[in-house]
RNA sequence: GCCGGGAUGGCGGAAUUGGUAGACGCAGCGGACUCAAAAUCCGCCGCAGCAAUGUGUGGGGGUUCGAGUCCCCCUCCCGGCACCA
């Protein structure tokens, strides 16, 4: 008799009971050892999405594994609440942000209790609370004291959609990360973090950082962009009535100083003053300036530019040789990079050597190639000779296999290009290697390093520079054209200029009644918010109406959330108490701009000494995007058209392959293949709310947990859904009817089938122990599925006692699966009578005792392949397995013909091989 | 171009240290139950072959008694960075 699966009321009555009982309260009190296990707070954007749920799923069971281990547990949830899709939003629906965004809020906080989330609900924070953001400017003032943040006006990224601000990071392609408009050059007054200040300390904790996942330390060293290398200037005469050029100097930057005496030739960016002043006299050259200017911005095909150059018909004087060496201007020098010039060496510098090739300039070779690599290359030419001798065509699979396909006059070229260390004609990716100086003068012989550092030294000498570090890193831009953000706590007075807002008048608070219009800021038009008085002077003065990045608000939260409820600092002692954060969770997507600016954010807390840590998140997991079937078509008229899934059919041949799918309204093909993010334009997502109310909380999370390891991409099924769901229902069944067979103790000795049982059981609870640790939550799944397949067993085989090793294994399973499936665990652990709580309960161990067995199955090969298997005693001696192998037939088939055992190899409890021969 | 990560059945994915490749699930096929269908239960399920057997983890070499796993080369895919001097 099959029970139905009640999970509505066992998911209600579970979540009522953790409410009421505040199940999930975490206190600074507790003996055990601390565990903060934080999921990334989401943006109040209308409706939870899947990647909300599997983000907060796996944040979850690690959160409830941890308290079943034995851990003090604290997971928080807060709202990302500033930003501007609540602006876009009040412009079409005439809605105040604020009312927008708590809505969302409240919406979303019941979708995440009815999700079951074991969370600790009395530190919620939204940074759109002044209680919350008071603490933005109380720390930007400490900051803008200490010089951390400071006012500057700068070329900066202007969103024109949007009409804000963006940071460099924000920054994709040339276009805006949110609009995807591209971004013009505005020069506008705002304030500035010193980042770069931190970069050094940012790059190398990032060493501090064994529970981060490589991918994302290696991103964030790229965006740092450390460059190790000299300044050095060239000098000059050159005269400018402007004034630009007053110093004699043209200041290049460059990683390979060993290679100065190759230099032929200086490229200077369009905007450097030399470009301007030389345009001035020279009406082509101005027209390639300009060309230059403008491609930059607008050319979204710039990573194609072929690269371009035009003398400016100015000489500077080289700082050791005291050669003339002609400036150019190249389009592939940036402004805003090292110096806005390079010294260029189109012997070892692939670029220069492109434009040196193009315009006919000099190429001059200064560094040879070291001993290895001269071996290498010379072990390249005896190669290439050989073939050219014997006509041979080359074998595949040698470390040249690019030769193979190559005739005689090919081969007799590349034999030329090898030979020649910097042939005019190709590149070769040697050329750039690091070598030993040649044609030199005194720097000759010197190796890499050294011909460096004499370089360096004598340039020093001279004035005319040193080592230097250059970051690719820039001072994070924090200012906003908008209104719904924290606003920036200074006020603006005429005779004072701009003043802090005092401590004591914090917060200065957002007008929450404004409803944007997407004409400008809405807080330039608010007489009661712009006009106030000066602090120091008392006369009318104007308050900053700009606000901060919403990056900001998420730099700090994660440490907020162990002191929400104070209102007198911004952290306390509870803080240090739980920070760092034990494990983050969430998307690739921030692995710069989020976690890099929490990573300064909280460094630049413990200088200020707020703080006694220097990194905010031990272990980092960066969950996979959730995918679904992308169904699409093209129209009559050439667009494309997308299909839901459910307006869709699968079809398949017999052996189960899918071999296309037609819509069902009109039966009709569609193309099948694609797998894309969830998203309303494909239309292929699917609404959680949908899936819990069908489905259930519990089948949800599993299904999240089991389709694919968290770090991977998931691609949704509804048939897995089903799957899932199907499993839970076949676990409340045996559960239920368990429940109704009579309490058997535990016999002193367990044989038989209920021993392999047992110990399919325990040995699988020790994988998914292993797995549960190295956070592979879809083989915990899978290993509870094994478990309810072994138990059915034992019920149906119904062996004496059964009752009592199913009892046993079924205690382990509800525990196993119930960090992921929290509902259905919860209640048959009480229905069943194992006890009140299964919260309270010890987290299960394998039993020694029920794992090993007397006979043992044992593989047999011969020569590496497998030929049969024989089941022995598990003590059985080295020598009698030999014995016992060579009698068996599968092996004595293969010594027929007069092979001998040459050797034997024996793998204790695993295999057996017979090596013949 | 540079850096990082991948490639395993029809599909999602397993395989601690090199030791029975394909766990677990989905899809499919066959059967039971049913007037029928759904649900449920039982069985089969890498490929080739009637079978014995052969073959098989992107491709090519190598190390080893034994390679999905280690080494070398190549191809393709994904992510990040990029005229960064």
């Amino acid at each position: 008799m099959q029970q139905q699966y009640p999970f509505r009321e066992i998911e209600q009555q579970a979540q009522q009971d953790w409410a009421t009982k505040q199940t999930f309260a975490a206190s600074e009190t507790s003996d055990k050892p601390k565990y903060y296990c934080l999921s990334m707070f989401p943006y109040p954007s209308g409706k939870l999405h899947m990647g909300h749920v599997r983000n907060y799923t796996i944040g979850d069971v690690l959160t409830r594994y941890h308290r079943m281990k034995g851990f003090n547990v604290l997971q928080p949830m807060g709202w990302d609440a500033f930003g501007l899709p609540a602006e876009n939003a009040a412009i079409q629906n005439n809605v105040p942000p604020a009312k927008w965004t708590r809505d969302n809020i409240a919406y979303m906080r019941s979708q995440l209790q009815s999700l079951g989330f074991a969370i600790d609900w009395s530190r919620e924070i939204a940074t759109c609370d002044p209680s919350y953001y008071k603490w933005n400017q109380w720390f930007f003032l400490r900051m803008l004291e200490k010089g951390i943040a400071y006012k500057k006006t700068q070329v900066v990224n202007w969103d024109p959609v949007d009409q804000t601000v963006l940071a460099n990071e924000q920054v994709i392609d040339g276009r805006g990360w949110r609009t995807g408009a591209l971004v013009e050059k505005r020069e506008i007054p705002g304030y500035y973090l010193n980042i770069t200040k931190y970069a050094q300390e940012l790059l190398d904790d990032l060493d501090k950082l064994p529970g981060w996942p490589d991918r994302v330390k290696t991103m964030q060293a790229n965006w740092i962009g450390k460059s190790v290398g000299v300044r050095f200037a060239f000098t000059h005469d050159i005269a400018d009535n402007g004034g630009l050029i007053d110093d004699g100097k043209l200041w290049v930057f460059t990683t390979r100083a060993d290679t100065i005496m190759g230099v032929t030739f200086c490229a200077v960016a369009a905007e450097h003053p030399l470009a301007t002043l030389a345009a001035k006299s020279n009406p082509a050259l101005a027209v390639f300036v300009e060309k230059c200017k403008h491609g930059s911005v607008m050319e979204a095909d710039m990573a194609t530019m072929e690269k371009e150059g035009m003398d400016t018909g100015l000489t500077v004087t080289h700082p050791l040789t005291g050669e003339q060496v002609p400036v150019w201007v190249g389009n592939y020098v940036l402004m805003t990079y090292g110096e806005g010039a390079v010294m260029a060496v189109p012997a070892h510098d692939m670029r220069d050597f492109e434009f040196a090739k193009k315009y006919g300039l000099p190429i001059s070779q200064v560094i040879e190639l070291t001993k290895a690599q001269k071996e290498l290359r010379d072990k390249r030419l005896g190669f290439i000779a050989d073939a050219i001798r014997m006509g041979a065509h080359i074998a595949a699979g040698t470390v040249f296999d690019y030769l193979k396909d190559m005739d005689q006059e090919s081969l007799e070229n590349e034999y030329l290009a090898v030979s020649s260390f910097s042939s005019k004609e190709v590149w070769r990716e040697w050329y750039g290697n690091n070598g030993f100086c040649i044609n030199s003068g005194k720097y000759n012989n010197l190796n890499y390093e050294d011909a460096i550092d004499a370089i360096a030294a004598d340039l020093s000498a001279k004035g005319l520079g040193d080592k230097q570090i250059n970051w690719r890193l820039r001072d994070w831009g924090v200012s906003r054209q908008r209104y719904w953000g924290c606003p920036i706590p200074i006020i603006h007075c005429e005779s004072c200029g701009d003043v802090p807002v005092p401590d004591e008048q914090l917060p200065v608070v957002l007008p929450e009644d404004c409803v944007p219009d997407g004409s400008g800021n809405p807080l330039n038009k608010r007489a009661d918010f712009l006009n106030c008085s000066c602090p120091k002077c008392g006369k009318p003065a104007k308050r900053e109406t700009d606000t901060m990045d919403t990056f900001v608000d998420s730099s700090w939260y994660y440490a907020r959330y162990a002191c929400p409820d104070n209102d007198k600092a911004m952290v306390d002692q509870r803080t240090n108490h739980w920070m760092p954060v034990d494990q983050y969770i969430g998307g690739i997507e921030h692995a710069i701009l989020h976690l890099l600016y929490s990573r300064f954010w909280t460094k630049a807390m413990r200088d200020i000494g707020l703080v006694n840590y220097d990194e905010p998140f031990a272990h980092l997991l960066t969950q996979g995007m959730v995918l679904n079937h992308i169904f699409s078509r093209r129209t009559d008229k050439g667009g494309i058209e997308y299909f839901a899934p459910e307006e869709v059919e699968l079809l398949h041949d017999d052996s189960g392959k899918t071999t296309g799918a037609i819509c069902l309204a009109d039966g009709r093909p569609v193309d099948f293949q694609g797998m894309g993010t969830m998203s309303k334009s494909k239309r292929n997502g699917v609404d959680p709310q949908s899936l819990i109310e069908q489905y259930g909380a519990d089948t949800a999370r599993f299904f999240m947990m089991f389709a694919a390891p968290p770090e991977q991409t998931l691609e949704w099924s509804d048939a897995g859904v089903e799957g899932s769901h199907r499993f839970l229902r076949r676990v409340w069944n045996f559960g239920y009817a368990l429940s109704s067979e009579a309490k058997v103790e535990l016999p002193a000795k367990i044989s038989g089938g209920l021993a392999n049982a047992r110990r399919e059981i325990h040995s699988t609870l020790k994988q998914a122990n292993y797995d549960l640790e190295r956070q592979q939550f879809n083989t915990v799944a899978s290993a509870a599925m094994k478990m309810l397949n072994a138990l059915e067993k034992v019920q149906k085989d119904a062996e004496d006692g059964w009752q009592a090793i199913a009892s046993e294994g079924f205690s382990i399973l509800l525990r196993m699966l119930s960090p992921i499936a929290p509902h259905i665990a919860e209640s048959l652990w009480k229905e069943l009578g194992y006890g009140n709580d299964i919260l309270t309960a010890t987290w299960p161990e394998p039993l020694e005792t029920a794992l090993v067995q007397d006979e043992v199955e044992l593989v047999i090969q011969v020569n590496g392949k497998l030929r049969g298997s024989m089941t022995v005693a598990r003590t059985l001696e080295k020598s009698a397995l030999e014995k016992l192998a060579l009698e068996q037939s599968c092996v004595k088939k293969y010594l027929e013909d007069g092979a001998s055992v040459r050797k034997i190899i024996v793998v204790p409890n695993k295999l057996i091989n017979v090596v013949v021969g």
